[in-house]
Formats: C-alpha cells, structure tokens, sequence
DNA sequence: GTCTATACTTCGATAGAC
DNA sequence: GTCTATCGAAGTATAGAC
C-alpha cells in the first residue's frame, strides 16, 4: 500500500464537510478547505471543478447514505415500534461518524435548497421517503395511528438534528447558567418515549366496560 | 406625520431580516440590504456601526419578542394541554409576522452561535426557559409526564421551524412528484396531536380493575 | 441624518510549468 | 496529478461634503 493516508477527493470531502458544517456555503472558504486536505486550491479544482460542484457531491453522497440507513431499518423485521426506536437510536449514530451532517441539513432547508441541484434534490428526496416507509408498516400493521408520514418525518428527525446541531450553543449557555444540561443519552430517551406515545394507534376501547 | 412610511433604522432592520434569512450571515451582501432598505451603505454604517452588529441587533429583538409570546401563555389561565396546543398555533403565528425567524434560528444554531455576544445569548436563552415555564404548569398540574424541559423545547419547536423554513424545498419536490404535500393546518393538526399525546401522564390505573 | 466616491481586503478561479 | 503565482470580481467599511 503505497497511498499514505486517502486519497486526495477523499480528503478533500472530508475538509469540505467540516468547512461548510462550521461557516455554511457562503462562509466557507475554498482556500481553507484545500489547506485542511492539505492539497493546493489548483487540485481541488481538479478534482471538483468549483465550490459549487464540490458542495453538491458531498451532499449527494451524505444523504444517499443516511437514506440507505433508514431504508435498512424499515426493511428489518423488528415491529413498527422497535423500528421507531431503532430510527432515533441510528439517526444519533449516523451523526457520530457525520459530525458535520446536522448542520448541513439544517443550513440547506434554511437556504432553500439554493445550492442543490436535480440530481442531489433526489438523494435529498430519498431521505423522507425512507422514513414514510418506516412509518406504513406501522400504520399497516394497526400500531401507528394516522399521521401524516411527512409530519411524522419532521417530529421525528428535526429535534434530534436541532439538539445535536445546538451543542455548541447549549454548551455556552449552560456554562452562563443561562440553561439546565441536558445529556444525548436523556434527550434520546425521552424522544423515543414521547415518539412512541405521539405515533401508537389508540388502545381500542373494550367492548363491554364495567 | 410628515414622516413617508418607517425610519431609517426600522427599514434597515426589515431589509436585513428578509436578506440574512435568505443568505445567512456570511452570504448576506450589506449592499443588497442598504438597497432594499432604500438608504446607502454609510446610513446603514451610521445606525449599526457594522455587519454583526446589525445582525445582533435583529436577532436579540426577534428572541425577545418570541420569549415574550411563550411566556405569555405560560402565565395564562389555561389548563396546560390547551396551552401546548396554544404553543403550537402562537409559534406558527409569529412566523407569519415573522417569515425570517425560521431561517435564522436554524441557521444560527448551525453555526454555533458563532456571531452572538453575550447579551443576545441572554435573549436567546429566554426562548427555552418560556417553554419550560409552559411545560411546568403542566407538571404541576399532575397532567404532563416528567418529561425533561429541554427535550420538551426541542421536540415542540424544532419541527416547526424545520417544516415552515422547509416550505421551500418541499415545494420543489413536490412539483418534482418526489414528495407528497403536506398543508400547514394538516401538520399543526398532527403536531398538536402528537405532542398532547407525548407529554400527557399516564392514566392512572383503575383501583379495582374487572 | 444623508449622500457619493473610494480605499482596502479577500475570494473564487485559472494559467502554465512540471 | 500536482504545484506556484496571479487575475479580476466582489465585499466591508470609511472619508468627507452637505
């Protein structure tokens, strides 16, 4: 194995990840992101032809992959409920190895989507829709009760990306005494309780009370 | 009243919210708000002395005044799962007088926090301790479950403002058949659904069941 | 308070040798 | 594939007259 560490358009996603989750599109600096790959700026253009095109293939290649995760659980064979568990549990996980994907959805939604093109607004499509798949087998299975999939999508995805995208900010809150600490481990056990709760169809009533 | 439509300032803060919100900071041109605003360049310098300090000015306003909303209905007379229902519908509220306030909040906790001082953390932090009054009464009314407030905040919020500041993108997948619609009355209905179930105590268990 | 004109800086992108 | 050097555009901010 003659290659050192990656290869250089590996390095250079990887910067780029970490340059545009921290300063957004606009912020982020094509000079800073070719010094942390530790490649020259002439390279990156190489390999990715402008900021805009390096952008879009680190997204397209992020959400296809958290989809591909989603899709994976919905497919097992555990019940809807589990499953629902099991979607908080590896959303949190996908994060731990893509530190810079909350941050990155939440700036795209906020941006609109400016920066995407057809082809990663369908990977970005994928995501939701992986989710909704989750989200019938319960529904057809009689435990979920009707929600809509894509409201179901929002309630369960946006808290967890907003609490992790926010440790920085809740961190120098906390430490002003300005908020209470709130650990990854409470916080994701509360949301899968409350999810189970918000999505379980009503216990049927019993035929004949008293 | 001699005076045409806003001062200066008002315009400048308007202008600025509208192009931060689309922008993000980094991306937002103090060009294109001093044109929008219909003032130069140097008016704008002259009533906010910089770019941040615009930027702080319109977000510690716009937390303030979001706060104040919360805690208002924290303090009222209405039992608390009214309240939350009452949450629900006065955030959606503000972001109509507000259409700026979904972008910016999301992108700013995707940065970090990173162009706050410490007074407009002060008033950002005032958002979450509202709710968390809100959530309170519920608590001690014995009808919510001992839900952590900041996991509360956080599951009640975020999918708001993910769906509002969303509208966008969805649009463009829907128009692409890649996502089915989704109207903000229908979500609201389910959010407010889901949350009453997600927060609300356990029934008791019956004394002598049979 | 309001304007025009401009200084100074930084950024995205490329040319051209190796 | 990799580098150095650099160009032209665009950005924040200010000087100075009114």
């Amino acid at each position: 194995m003659p290659r050192p560490l990656k290869a250089s358009p590996e390095r250079i996603l990887a910067a780029a990840a970490a340059e545009f989750a921290a300063r957004g599109y606009a912020g982020a600096r094509v000079d800073r992101i070719a010094r942390r790959a530790r490649v020259n700026k002439a390279m990156l253009y190489y390999h990715f032809s402008s900021k805009q095109g390096l952008y879009r293939a680190l997204l397209r290649g992020t959400f296809l992959e958290f989809a591909g995760v989603l899709a994976g659980l919905a497919a097992s064979g555990e019940p809807p409920a589990g499953k629902l568990d099991a979607a908080v549990r590896a959303m949190v996980a996908f994060v731990d190895g893509h530190a810079y994907f909350p941050s990155i959805m939440l700036r795209e939604v906020a941006e609109g989507g400016t920066h995407l093109d057809a082809e990663t607004l369908d990977a970005l499509a994928a995501v939701p829709r992986a989710f909704a798949a989750l989200v019938a087998t319960g529904r057809e299975a009689g435990v979920f009760r009707p929600v809509h999939p894509l409201a179901a999508y929002f309630t369960t995805v946006a808290p967890i990306l907003m609490y992790i995208a926010s440790t920085p900010v809740r961190a120098r809150l906390s430490s002003r005494g300005l908020q209470p600490a709130l650990s990854t481990e409470a916080f994701i056990g509360d949301l899968q309780h409350s999810l189970r709760l918000a999505f379980a169809a009503p216990a049927p009533a019993p035929r004949s009370p008293r």
